[in-house]
DNA sequence: AGCACGCCGACT
DNA sequence: GTCGGCGTGCTC
């Protein structure tokens, strides 16, 4: 308790709401050397002073606790610490920003702190036989123990119970479970997964560049020798070959000693994407991908913090790849939504990117045939720094693209959805052996099923959305995934005219295609044909060889491989995003469409691209025919100037969800005037009301927007808001930062 | 999360 | 009375 002693804020690496803060702790003289921030040590915790693992987040030499209770640090357990500070700094930048416990920030950003607890999942089992079981039971019942007894009897049901939902749904205490393991009754068991990841070849040479490509990938050289470490924005229109310009940067980068992370979507995250990498850098490259198990991504960070690899591939998780040297960001499609995390903290990965690099004195690259509103937003400002490439590398032409008004077709008699002008080029494709994809963003057969007396449709019970109809008449919710047969009479109303409606899937597209060119192979690629894990790439594999002359499929056709032999690429529905409620409508179906119209005529042959619209004059719409960016984004921008939305302004979604819809009702009530009271000015309140989607497996949702021209007051209201939570145990509340979608 | 403490019902 | 299970609160 000398003057000179020095204190710790330590998180404790235990994932609970009430352990989300720092608890202080004396650091002994002789670890004052080994203790710094980042550094994980081992410290007395609680009564028992039981040994638990921490994170030390800050040093100061100022007790802020009783110092004669303040206990001390008992060891360090790795002084690797230079790289997780930066992502402890990272970490709580994402806390502040984008609103989510430590905790929960911490093991976004630091895997190896999952890997040494959350990785397990812990069931609970039956140790005895159910007749013995059912015994205890009897026993446990007679003598009134309520909780054993609750235990035991959902054992006897469902065999191996997970862990969390004993201690939550059943709410038995840690002690009756201990209790029933030493009476040899129960156990708890540990499960576990592995897989494989993909091996090295041999390396090729680099390319030669084009003109166009050179003076990018010279220019981002020539800043970087200079120092210079800033944002870039890449606009290169598919085809033009930017993934040769990000090698020929990296190449510079890890030639400076600097390490490189390259993210991807997840689902262009295929095996040729990532062995082109291997073979220009050879094994000092790696991938992270979902498949991966916690074990073996662990091995991948393990790898880089001993400087094994220089450049990491992967989702957006590889952001967090332990690099203590990174000299460059590369983010591929950066417009794509998927570097939006849905969970909490519900971060974008271009902007933790651009913070990350910040911390480390490196650059970012964004790369997009059609970037988001943002980026290219900044780049207009200056903010970031702009290249374009304007040419496809393979002396390949662009496509010819053309809307059909739908409306005419229904006007003419035609009521399929397919238009005369896409008949026929499918049937002169198939013809002359060329291959054709059909876009439609609709899983399953038809939309919904109504009833055509009283309009009621068929709903999930779980979920606050219509079933799609799928084959054979049964119906699927897209939400949660509960099935029904076939529905023959309306719920309602009793009537029997209770039928399809609103349009068709894929799945029936298919059919339809089938039986007007019965000589055509057609496959179909959406989430009810990829539910295996070889299945998205041995659909596109059989396409790519040509086992099949058509491709049906939603957006995940649009990504990922090259089709030479597609000449022709059919839009279903081109206006269907457009409906979707959020401000992005209008983004993403440019967007899509841009990319969708790239699958065409990619080698030596002329593309053609038909897009089926009810709103040919819908700009977006238009701005795609003419594959024109610039003419999307004034008229875009000038939508959300309008309406302040982003870039133009910044919103905060509050998202309160809760099992009873009274209470999430009030929760939201009580938040949004905690919120607007004594109002901060330059913010606007919107809501509460309730979610779009009012019921997602059997939980209500309500929101509350907030509206503002800064960001930071977005976090200020937010702040509030978190502190002013916890209203009720049931009631959760999770924020999202300039949303990306709906709710 | 996991431990101790204190309350409350059941039984010698 | 006391014994033991169960929920609650706290952890530097």
């Amino acid at each position: 308790m000398d003057m000179n002693d020095s204190y710790a804020d330590i998180i404790v690496d235990i994932s609970h709401e009430n352990l989300d803060r720092t608890f202080q702790y004396r650091i002994p003289s002789e670890l004052a050397k080994s203790v710094s921030v980042g550094s994980r040590v081992m410290i007395p915790f609680g009564k028992s002073d039981r040994q638990v693992a921490g994170f030390v987040l800050g040093i100061s030499d100022k007790p802020k606790f009783d110092p004669a209770k303040t206990k001390d640090i008992i060891s360090v357990l790795a002084d690797d610490t230079l790289v997780e500070q930066k992502l402890i700094i990272l970490a709580d930048w994402m806390r502040e920003r984008y609103g989510s416990t430590m905790n929960r920030a911490l093991s976004t950003v630091l895997p190896v702190k999952k890997n040494v607890k959350t990785a397990v999942k812990r069931d609970v089992v039956l140790k005895l036989p159910d007749s013995e079981a059912a015994e205890k039971l009897a026993v446990f019942e007679q003598k009134k123990n309520v909780a054993r007894a609750r235990l035991v009897s959902s054992l006897l049901a469902d065999h191996a119970v997970d862990y969390k939902l004993v201690t939550g749904k059943l709410n038995i205490s840690p002690s009756t479970i201990k209790a029933l393991c030493e009476q040899g009754i129960i156990d708890v068991r540990e499960r576990r997964m592995y897989r494989n990841t993909v091996s090295p070849s041999e390396r090729t040479a680099p390319v030669d560049l084009l003109p166009d490509q050179k003076a990018v990938a010279d220019d981002f050289i020539n800043d970087y020798r200079s120092g210079i470490r800033t944002t870039y924005l890449l606009h290169g229109i598919t085809g033009s070959g930017k993934t040769e310009v990000y090698m020929e940067m990296i190449d510079h980068v890890i030639a400076s000693g600097r390490s490189v992370i390259v993210l991807i979507p997840e689902i262009s995250l295929t095996y040729q994407t990532v062995m082109r990498f291997y073979r220009r850098f050879g094994d000092r490259v790696s991938t992270l991908h979902s498949r991966l198990s916690d074990g073996e991504r662990y091995d991948q960070f393990e790898r880089a913090k001993n400087h094994e690899i220089d450049i990491m591939i992967g989702p957006r998780s590889a952001l967090f790849t332990p690099f203590d040297d990174l000299g460059l960001i590369v983010i591929d499609e950066e417009h794509e939504s998927s570097y939006k995390s849905d969970q909490m903290p519900k971060y974008h990965a271009r902007d933790v990117a651009i913070k990350l690099a910040q911390i480390h004195g490196a650059s970012v690259v964004l790369g997009s045939a059609t970037p988001s509103v943002e980026s290219y937003n900044a780049a207009r400002s200056g903010r970031y720094k702009f290249y374009s490439l304007k040419k496809r590398a393979k002396e390949a032409s662009l496509p010819d693209v053309c809307t059909v008004d739908m409306r005419d077709e229904l006007a003419s008699g035609n009521r399929t959805v397919f238009s005369r002008k896409l008949k026929d080029a499918i049937s002169d494709r198939i013809v002359r052996g060329q291959q054709v994809m059909l876009f439609l963003n609709r899983r399953g057969v038809s939309s919904f099923v109504s009833c055509r007396s009283c309009g009621e449709a068929v709903k999930c019970p779980h979920c606050d959305v219509s079933l799609s109809q799928h084959g054979r008449g049964k119906l699927v919710c897209h939400y949660c995934g509960y099935e029904q047969e076939e529905i023959k009479v309306c719920g309602k109303c009793g009537s029997r005219l209770i039928g399809p409606m609103g349009g068709i899937g894929t799945e029936a597209v298919q059919q339809q295609i089938k039986s007007m060119f019965p000589q055509a192979v057609v496959l179909r690629m959406d989430a009810d044909t990829t539910r295996k894990k070889g299945d998205y790439e041995s659909i596109l594999s059989a396409f790519a060889n040509r086992e099949a002359d058509i491709l049906v499929g939603t957006q995940m056709i649009v990504k990922g491989h090259d089709f030479p032999y597609v000449t022709l690429v059919g839009i279903l529905a081109a206006d269907m995003s457009l409906y979707a409620n959020d401000y992005r409508a209008g983004e993403r179906t440019f967007q899509l469409l841009v990319q969708a119209a790239g699958r065409a005529g990619r080698d030596q042959m002329k593309g053609q691209v038909i897009i089926q619209t009810y709103r040919p004059d819908h700009y977006a719409i238009n701005a795609a025919l003419s594959q024109d960016y610039d003419l999307f984004y004034e008229e875009e921008m000038g939508y959300r100037t309008l309406l302040s939305y982003p870039p133009a302004g910044h919103m905060l979604a509050i998202l309160i969800e809760s099992r009873t819809e009274k209470e999430g009702a009030e929760a939201a009530d009580a938040l949004a005037s905690v919120i607007s009271d004594g109002i901060i000015t330059g913010v606007a309140v919107i809501g509460p009301t309730t979610a779009t989607i009012k019921k997602i497996k059997d939980v209500f949702r309500h929101m509350i927007y907030v509206k503002s021209m800064e960001t930071e007051k977005l976090i200020e209201i937010k702040d509030r808001a978190e502190a002013a939570a916890l209203l009720s145990s049931d009631v959760r509340i999770s924020f999202d930062l300039d949303p990306m979608g709906g709710y």
